[in-house]
DNA sequence: GTGTTTGTTATCAA
DNA sequence: CTTGATAACAAACA
């Protein structure tokens, strides 16, 4: 599942080779609305889960932005011209397929999406100063200090922790992965409620939700499903998981079986002997 | 056929 | 305003 070391793993490997690119064909049955051709990429960018891809405008005329949410299938591939597919990466197009860049220099950017929830839109300044103020702060940034947790928190204080974490409203980036595994490294059950966790356990919270999403965002992400980086390779960040995708699996600090039960309507793991 | 997988939004209820 | 529950979207897999 595309979270935010995904799609940052993604916008990183984008932003190394899109910026300066013109689209000089755009194909797509599901998007085919979209005016994209002609258009250059100027810069690309990530708030939350979205990846933002700005449209350079011509003199006289406001920037659009395109904006491109992979929610839970979607893939981004980036392939150079005559570019070879190595072994055991996806070959491109797929029937899953639902759009094809294709660059002005021969290179292409494939958008596929097994279950079609993902989608690309266009919008102007105003809509993303709007989407951007309705997201919630960003986790890897200087804004996310301690009391700014805090103060989140303390607006939810009935909300059990699993709920709160996966509301992209208030810290944003975080899914069903990651969620799970900052609750693991701050030694604190997801189903806690909110007003019950103590001063303590908010400051491990706030180290271990920064720590798990520096060190997955180092490993390119977590390919468990579908996710895969730009150039169709898995990230790297499976072996590190310490709860996700474990249930009935021995903890690798003290050996109990993790436990997988549903909570907020979500698949959640934890350990019951490390988090309390 | 049944249940499970999950990001996000909408809707209804309290 | 907060919150909780549920459905919807869609496709694959066990």
């Amino acid at each position: 599942m595309p979270e935010l070391p995904e799609v940052e793993t993604l916008k990183r490997e984008l932003a190394h080779v899109l910026p300066g690119k013109k689209i000089a064909a755009f194909e797509s049955a599901k998007f085919a609305h979209l005016n994209l051709v002609g258009k250059k990429i100027s810069k690309v960018e990530r708030r939350a889960k979205i990846l933002i891809f700005k449209l350079q405008a011509p003199p006289s005329k406001l920037p659009a932005f395109l904006l491109i949410h992979l929610k839970l299938t979607g893939q981004l591939i980036f392939k150079n011209k005559n570019q070879l597919i190595i072994g055991g990466h996806p070959a491109d197009p797929t029937k899953h397929t639902r759009a094809i860049f294709t660059f002005s220099d021969g290179s292409q950017l494939f958008f596929n999406d097994l279950r079609k929830f993902g989608w690309l839109k266009v919008v102007g300044g105003a809509d993303l100063a709007k989407i951007f103020s309705a997201t919630g702060v960003e986790p890897l940034s200087p804004a996310f200090t301690l009391p700014v947790l805090r103060k989140i928190l303390a607006r939810h204080p009935k909300r059990n922790l699993k709920q709160f974490l996966l509301d992209q409203t208030l810290v944003a980036g975080l899914g069903n992965i990651y969620v799970d595994e900052s609750c693991f490294a701050a030694s604190v059950l997801p189903m806690r409620i909110v007003k019950s966790l103590t001063a303590n356990e908010i400051e491990k919270l706030h180290r271990a939700i920064i720590s798990v999403l520096k060190l997955a965002t180092k490993h390119k992400g977590t390919s468990a499903r579908n996710y895969v980086r730009a150039d169709g390779s898995p990230g790297g960040f499976v072996p590190y998981l310490n709860v996700y995708g474990r249930g009935r699996q021995k903890c690798k600090v003290c050996q109990t079986p993790i436990v997988k039960i549903k909570l907020a309507g979500r698949g959640t793991h934890y350990c019951p002997h490390c988090q309390k």
